[in-house]
DNA sequence: AAATAAAACTGTAATTATTACAAAATTAAA
DNA sequence: TTTAATTTTGTAATAATTACAGTTTTATTT
């Protein structure tokens, strides 16, 4: 069902090309805000015909027409997510995996003073550790 | 007078080397949240005994002891900061300037399901431009 | 349907921030 | 002052991303 991602790319004004759709179709069925590497190596296996850099290439034009976000919060590379509703993100100290999370109150928070800031966008993160990982933060020495 | 990073080091257990000092002032006096090869660049000329791998080597120490901030907005390098005061950021699209900026409210922001994640800090980014590059677009093509 | 133009895609090479590592220099301890 | 520990250096390695020129695919025109 890659009608949805279809549809996306149209609604942003994107060519819906099978490359594209298929990027598209993953970043919004996979909500792990997979790294341009990482969906790569996903796709390749069924699609021997995508190239790295066409993934690269993608994902800079989606972002570049507000078709999905690009999410700087690990210092490695850039991660992508195809959840535009406000949200903000949860990024494990330890094994790196990234969470989303929503706010409560979130509207009342107010920039004190903007000067002459044109602000277009705010991004919410939070680290520390998930789950698993404050577990063997416990016991183990590592 | 450069006592002042001196004890912020000592304050965090980093024993003060004179290269450790220089890195520590040059972030308490210049509010630009440089990167580590900018750090490096401006020190260099007064301490020629300085490499660009100890600069990073000490601003990963720094920042392992709570000494300073790293800050992961801009997608090509992380940028640090002095300033452990809780504030938000301010990224430029244009320009690429980082600022500091004062929140209100922020403490009635809250995470609705953190679940098992266990939060240890909170980071809130801004994107836009500055007052310099907004008028620049405004009359401009690029 | 053939020729042409435009757009999408590929593969390799270049760039750049950061890290690894082993040796050298400096500082502290015995 | 000899030894040990720590800090620093410089070069090489790593890895994400971009540049670019050529190739393939898709769309348009004749």
């Amino acid at each position: 069902m890659k009608i949805e991602a279809k549809d996306r790319l149209v609604e942003y004004g994107i060519k819906p090309s099978l490359h594209r759709i298929a990027i598209m179709d993953y970043l919004i069925k996979n909500h792990v805000h997979p790294a341009a590497d990482t969906i790569f190596s996903s796709l390749y296996p069924s699609i021997p015909t995508l190239s790295k850099t066409t993934v690269y290439n993608t994902l800079k034009l989606f972002e570049e027409q507000g078709a999905v976000a690009a999410i700087v919060i690990d210092e490695k590379n850039v991660r992508y997510d195809a959840d535009l509703s406000p949200h903000a993100h949860f990024r494990c100290k330890k094994c790196g995996a990234i969470h989303d999370l929503k706010l409560e109150n979130f509207e009342a928070m107010k920039v004190v003073n903007a000067g002459n800031l044109q602000i277009t966008e705010c991004q919410v993160y939070f680290g520390g550790y998930c789950g698993n990982c404050s577990i063997l933060t416990d016991y183990s020495v590592n």
